[in-house]
DNA sequence: TAGATTGTTAATCGATTAACAATC
DNA sequence: TAGATTGTTAATCGATTAACAATC
């Protein structure tokens, strides 16, 4: 039984896997302004890194341009999507439905990307039946249900802090696998489980440094020509 | 006036700047417990990162633990909120009150971490006067006044894509130089000015990659015993 | 064939990690 | 003093970049 497989899945860095959502915006981008071709120059300009970077990027995935004449857009932009796995379905369940999880359900972003939300649960049994972009919020017991159901592997977690890492818990026990996580907080999840985190304050706090740098280095550099005879 | 000027303000490594605010969670956390002490390992394994690079990170802020004991969990707090510019205020402007920005305006995560938001903005004129977090939306041409009245430096874009770049470039005019955008779009800025992405579909795709992955992985290490007689 | 642009190489840079001397 | 834990060193790993040979 022992058979070494030997496959053409390369494994991708994760710095490109991380990168290739944005080259796929920029090609659709391209594909709406009927664009047929484009070079890596192009594509990079328009994701915003450098063409080597890009290059480097898609030489992971396979040779996919012409020398000489660069990358054809659909066939990219197919190639890329595969690649990330947005040729098939991904159905979605997203629980707590307060302000952001409201957001969520209604961002078309996700559905136009093969992304399909197939349940809204929250815990509060007073919000049970109200109507969010046109699905009927549950109860959050209803969970596994609804994960077998629909074989859903990704959930989607934007309950309060306090909820978070039982919301995770049972989801994993349930069987999903990949986990996007608004709540502010980290949860803790076993072997096999993947969780991204999208934390707004964090980005703002990110920010709050770089801009009090610049403001300090403005300062250090002598912006006192403007202090001078203020008086 | 060629003066050098060696600063205490050693730069701090882009990584552990973004890891900087997940410690500050952690920490707030443990102060909520009463915890008045911790180790590395502690806190490292609160925020979801190894010790070694805990305290390495925290090594580029300078010696704020004591060997043979740990850290002080209010002084290391107050030590990392500083560096991170959290010790003072920092006025923002959401434009664009759509779901996500209407929760964004509602999120208590940036009120409490020293962020404060001073005006929404809006171009839909029959939303002007609607009140969202105690706050009434104004026009988009408010801005520059908004600005300069409370010293805005932060400004959010919570708008459709379409409309994300102006809004941006209008933005920098009139001298925001720190901008969080949540249009799933890429915006680009002149030299000097800072921009973070937050794209929902993204952080979805690289989600869906991954999974693709286990699922992919798994068919091929054999769990063909399953389809083994299933006939 | 000449011009253009990819895909790849190799050098550089930055981030992670393990290990341990310093020191409370 | 003995035990514990930091802060730092050095080795390793992964990501970025420039340059260019391959080739359309």
């Amino acid at each position: 039984m022992e058979s070494v497989i030997t496959v053409s899945n390369t494994r991708i860095p994760e710095a490109t896997v991380a990168r290739l959502p944005v080259y796929l915006r920029a090609l659709n981008a391209m594909s709406d302004a009927a664009t047929t071709t484009c070079s890596s120059l192009e594509l990079a300009t328009a994701a915003g890194v450098n063409s080597a970077k890009l290059r480097k990027d898609l030489s992971h995935l396979g040779s996919y341009g012409t020398r000489g004449v660069g990358y054809d857009v659909q066939y990219l932009r197919y190639q890329i999507s595969r690649e990330i796995g947005l040729t098939q379905d991904w159905p979605v369940v997203v629980v707590g439905i307060g302000n952001l999880g409201h957001a969520l359900a209604n961002y078309s972003g996700f559905s136009s990307r093969g992304f399909r939300t197939v349940a809204l649960l929250d815990a509060d049994r007073s919000r049970h039946g109200e109507v969010v972009a046109g699905l009927e919020i549950r109860s959050f017991e209803d969970l596994g249900e609804v994960v077998t159901e629909h074989g859903v592997g990704i959930g989607v977690i934007a309950t309060p802090a306090v909820a978070a890492q039982s919301v995770c818990d049972r989801m994993v026990e349930v069987g999903i696998r990949s986990i996007l996580n608004f709540a502010p907080t980290i949860i803790s999840v076993p072997e096999g489980v993947d969780v991204r985190r999208v934390d707004l304050a964090s980005e703002l706090q990110i920010l709050a440094y770089h801009e009090q740098r610049k403001n300090t280095d403005q300062r250090l550099r002598g912006v006192d020509e403007l202090t001078e005879d203020a008086g």
